[in-house]
RNA sequence: GUGGGUAUAGCGCAGCUGGUUAGCGCGCCAGAUUGUGGCUCUGGAGGCCCAGGGUUCGAAUCCCUGUAUCCACCCCA
């Protein structure tokens, strides 16, 4: 039992973590063009933060949230998701008087006690974007191009963009009338499940997949037709901006986000299952929700790593190792041992890949392991090479072997690696 | 919280209605003449058959319980 770890849990290693490594180059690398600083916040927070900003109301704090009391009994939750840190980040450090816009991203576990599926752990990892301090429907549009971007250097084809607007809580108040007087009036010809829904949750009845409730859902008021004058034109801007940049999407007025935080816009990566990769949106609301003196818009999005990685299975999308092994020195009697090895590492100051043999082993299983590992070139060193100072440079590839200096071997490879 | 599938070697699986030393593929290790890989061939290592209980002369196989895992609902990334 010590030998297996929690349920929904997963170890990074091998191929998963060459991809999620190269995920978070991509990404960072993407950040950097577009002046977005990272921020790393604490794995847990005051329990109490989680519950103003994500919303006590929220499956996600009501029954997903790791809490305990520490020992100084300070009742304490593993971070859910990453936004609610980052805010309490930006105002206890008061970055809400340097100049605005404050743009940062994140790389974090989140954790929640979910019942295990596909693309759904009880730790996770998401990395995302935080841009407060603008209203303007640019600053969504800012975070859904930096997405989009990090998807085609992935070579992602099959997310799209769906949007929606919820508006503010003037207008989806009135909204929640309307749909639930609606629900009422066709109460009969709703599922068990969406009876119960439209206590709780009347939103969701709109996403039922049930065929009876679809057709009566057709007709449903939508958050879209009852915006108040501000959202409205908000998400109208929002559009234009979206088709004057060529950037497709879909209004999707069922995207109803399951975090209190969310004003006006909301939005998902969906693929084409119909499976969220990434999924955000505007909380205007949220920095005045955790320390009332302040009032900032923001805009932000989360994008499950994992999710991202079984997209790329879906798609058949595989990488290339990152730093693939350049040279593999194999070592032929003891003598030469201590001799090779500072070869080794005269190259690997040089800054190559290199990799040698630590078993003892055979030349003919050092080739083996050579090959295994993919190393573009071998070398074997023994006591003839390293008296006459030059050796057979193969190349792993074709098998072409040429005589090298052991002084140049770097330089040769370097020059064949071009 | 609800419902279903699965659990046998590191990984992927086969073991029919209970009957000797539990198999296959991949991987791993080693060999196929002396210091050179990929292909092929040969050999080898590696299993308390998830755990606990029960039925039986006999259980990987049947029954019960637990656990893990996968899938779906809910919700989310």
């Amino acid at each position: 039992m010590i030998t297996q770890k929690p349920k929904g849990t997963k170890d990074w290693f091998g191929e998963d973590m060459n991809r999620r490594t190269q995920f978070e180059a991509i990404a960072r690398g993407l950040c950097k063009t577009y002046n977005i600083k990272e921020i790393i916040t604490p794995v847990f927070e005051h329990t109490e933060l989680f519950e103003r900003g994500v919303g006590d109301t929220t499956d996600v704090v009501q029954k997903e949230m790791y809490t305990f009391l520490d020992k100084g009994n300070r009742s304490i939750s593993l971070k859910p998701e990453g936004t609610a840190g980052a805010m309490r980040a930006y105002l206890e450090n008061g970055l809400f008087s340097e100049s605005q816009p404050i743009k940062m991203f994140y790389v974090t576990p989140c954790f929640r006690y979910e019942n295990v599926q596909a693309g759904r752990l009880r730790q996770h990892h998401q990395f995302g974007v935080e841009f407060v301090g603008s209203k303007s429907p640019l600053a969504e549009v800012e975070v859904i191009s930096l997405i989009s971007e990090i998807f085609e250097k992935l070579g992602i084809e099959g997310a799209k963009l769906h949007i929606n607007s919820i508006g503010c809580p003037s207008c989806r108040a009135k909204y929640n009338e309307a749909l639930v007087a609606f629900l009422k009036a066709h109460e009969d010809g709703l599922c068990g499940t969406c009876k119960e829904r439209m206590q709780r949750n009347p939103l969701r009845v709109i996403d039922c997949k049930v065929p009876s409730c679809k057709e009566i859902v057709k007709d449903a008021p939508r958050t879209v037709d009852y915006l108040c004058e501000e959202c409205g034109t908000h998400f109208e801007e929002l559009k234009g901006l979206l088709n004057e940049l060529n950037i497709p999407y879909e209004i999707d007025t069922n995207i109803v986000r399951g975090l209190d935080y969310y004003t006006k816009t909301v939005f998902e990566f969906v693929n084409r299952d119909g499976f969220t990769i990434c999924g955000g949106g505007r909380y205007d609301n949220l920095i005045k929700e955790i320390d009332e003196k302040q009032d900032v818009p923001s805009v932000g999005f989360g994008m499950g790593i994992e999710r991202i990685l079984l997209e790329l299975d879906n798609e058949g999308i595989s990488l290339e190792p990152e730093t693939p092994v350049a040279l593999y020195v194999g070592v032929l009697g003891k003598e030469a041992k201590a001799k090779a090895y500072s070869i080794v590492q005269s190259l690997r100051k040089q800054g190559l890949v290199v990799e040698t043999d630590y078993l003892d082993r055979s030349v003919k299983a050092q080739m083996k392991y050579a090959n295994k590992i993919g190393a573009k070139y071998s070398v074997i060193l023994g006591g003839d090479e390293l008296s006459k100072g030059e050796a057979f440079v193969k190349n792993m590839e074709d098998g072409s072997q040429e005589t090298v200096s052991l002084s140049g071997i770097s330089d040769y490879i370097l020059n064949k690696c071009k």
